[in-house]
DNA sequence: GTCGGCATACCGACCGGTCGGTGTCCAATG
DNA sequence: CATTGGACACCGACCGGTCGGTATGCCGAC
């Protein structure tokens, strides 16, 4: 606190490097995560990232877009992961594997953020609500491109409706923190080959 | 209020013909689903129950214990349910696709009580939490056990661990409530069978 | 001097739970 | 039959505490 120093504003003074916004949104994810949105506090929060909550109301609106900004980063980057793996020119049924298998991988990473997102989503601010649930959209829509794209092809049963199959498949995925422990015996990426193998031979069609 | 009869005690003396705790639950199921635990007052469900706080802490001694008679309801029928259909004499797959199909048809017909389950389990007491989970083990317990007979039997494959299906299905099906609306398309048992297709199918040995 | 980057004290709203009371029914008593 | 007592089902004002948010002030850098 009173360490003398010449920082740059912005970056921390206290024992973390991080700055102060960062900070901020790490603690806030792990406290969302473990006790819920509106059980923890913004006395709470600021405690945890070590600033008090001039801090916290001088980057942040409110209580809310703590949460807003949480999912938008989670978002942002998984919609990124996708697209670009959608992209590649591997053949469909290696795609639609590797993005399956790829987004339990990086759920079970950020298991927190995914709790988050399961239990908090409905605790946003309805137009903020309706943002988040616009980028979902997107996210689910360029999933369910590549299982028309094989439905199309031949290479995918065409009795099941390709959004259910991408809600069926992504309720899995959301689900996953109600029960992965990281002491379990599987990896991430055995769990997301398994969810990914299922997915495929699920679509496999009528034999 | 004024109405003059002879009624037994905990018959309802307002408008509504069922009993005070029964009101109170119902209510509350739906303000739990719609706004969340945390968000919902003691004071807005005894509103809406067309009672008081007084009648509410006569019979349940907490808000909590509201939120865990809920749990408690649900998870007795569909355990109820599944034994019922997994101890039938039919065939293997019948079995399984009847109780998959069975447990999405009541998760859409409840989808109140489906929506609490995913969001506010969290927030119950330690111990009651407990309680719920313990029950919720041996329901999914019963159900790996079919997917067991089948891997035992040679009519599922056996490179997935039965936990993982399961887990991997019970996603889907808790996730229900945050994409199926009435007003879509398809029917709560179109769904059913759909999933159900996509988990036998997925368990079929490899081809 | 003034502007970003905080700290601190404080406010008003609200919430879960409590508690002393009230009306009603029934069973025992006389 | 009339009276009484008390168990049950509720009523609603109230309390201690918490929480999100704000107003104001300080302080170092430019």
């Amino acid at each position: 606190m009173t360490r003398a120093s010449t920082r740059k504003p912005g970056e921390a003074t206290g024992d973390d490097q991080a700055a102060v916004p960062r900070r901020l949104l790490e603690h806030a994810t792990k406290l969302f995560a473990k006790k819920g949105f509106d059980r923890t506090s913004v006395q709470e929060i600021v405690e945890a990232a070590g600033v008090t909550k001039g801090a916290m109301y001088h980057y942040f609106g409110s209580k809310d877009d703590l949460l807003y900004e949480i999912y938008a980063r989670v978002l942002r980057e998984q919609t990124r992961q996708l697209e670009s793996v959608a992209t590649s020119d591997s053949p469909l049924r290696e795609r639609l594997a590797a993005a399956a298998s790829d987004v339990v991988v990086s759920s079970i990473d950020n298991l927190d953020d995914n709790t988050i997102f399961l239990q908090s989503m409905h605790q946003l601010s309805p137009d903020k609500q309706k943002a988040v649930r616009a980028e979902r959209r997107k996210y689910h829509e360029r999933f369910r491109g590549l299982i028309e794209e094989g439905q199309a092809s031949g290479e995918f049963r065409t009795d099941k409706p390709a959004d259910v199959v991408v809600d069926f498949f992504f309720g899995s995925v959301h689900h996953l923190g109600s029960w992965y422990r990281r002491s379990g015996s599987l990896t991430a990426r055995q769990i997301g080959d398994h969810y990914a193998d299922l997915l495929l031979d699920a679509l496999r069609p009528a034999g």
